[in-house]
DNA sequence: ACGTGTGTACTATGTGTGGTAGTACACACC
DNA sequence: GGTGTGTACTACCACACATAGTACACACGT
């Protein structure tokens, strides 16, 4: 299975869900037009809830990650318009500026800073489950 | 003043004060010896909990952030060994990993990653507050 | 028309974190 | 001994997260 779920972690569960698919997707583990499991079916494999389940199906929704058909299931969307692109990217600027002041008080240089990104992206790149079929 | 709390954003406003303080001294606006204000001088410019600050100051003493002394104050602390330094990277590379999952459903490129990084970090070098008196 | 599989909506309940309020204590310094 | 400091409590409220259970609305195959 793609997805796996720590309940103990301080990450809420539906956002580890949301987060779990997003990053399949990104993957290419899950590709545009495959059909996610029922609410119900994927609350079963977790061991979670239904109501979180769909709390998170219904967050993908509104990201246009998903598309939602009622009565016949949820599907990976196609790329399109994303919404509140300029907000997000936003987001992701405060992101990094927290992890620059991070960094410094780890006691990391910038140069550090790149070092760690380069390392990350390529692990991204590397692993198996790497690019499309 | 320094620092500038927002009660309506989600993240806790404890947290916002640990975040605002590290900023201070990473911009070098706080430098290694400076006092801080006390718990209730703080809460009351706030206009916050005393209790609130404390756990603010809690947090940033147990980074070593500051360092506290019973009946004087807190002060900047001067750098030193960091606590839970490797987990504390692995957090950033965890972070740098979401921070490509995001990119990739905003449909921007690794390119376009960089690029905002550097441009974060120019914003970041450029201010006002800048390096050290 | 009906049954099944789907997402959705609602109420209720329990748990944990965040925040405030108030009081009391312990230590350092003048 | 008084003042300024951080610390430790207890109590209370609000909110998000999660679970449980029930019911509804829609799509599709038969």
């Amino acid at each position: 299975m793609w997805l796996r779920i720590e309940p103990r972690l301080p990450k809420p569960v539906y956002q580890q869900v949301v987060d779990g698919i997003k990053e399949s997707i990104a993957k290419g583990v899950l590709d545009q037009g495959d059909k996610l499991p029922s609410v119900r079916d994927l609350a079963a494999m977790m061991t979670l809830n239904p109501n979180t389940v769909a709390k998170a199906y219904r967050e993908l929704e509104h990201e246009r990650v998903i598309e939602v058909f009622r009565g016949r299931g949820t599907f990976v969307a196609s790329p399109a318009e994303v919404p509140d692109r300029n907000e997000r990217i936003e987001k992701m600027s405060d992101t990094m500026k927290q992890l620059l002041i991070e960094a410094h008080h780890l006691q990391m240089t910038e140069d550090d800073v790149w070092q760690l990104m380069q390392q990350v992206m390529n692990e991204w790149n590397t692993p198996s489950g790497g690019a499309k079929a």
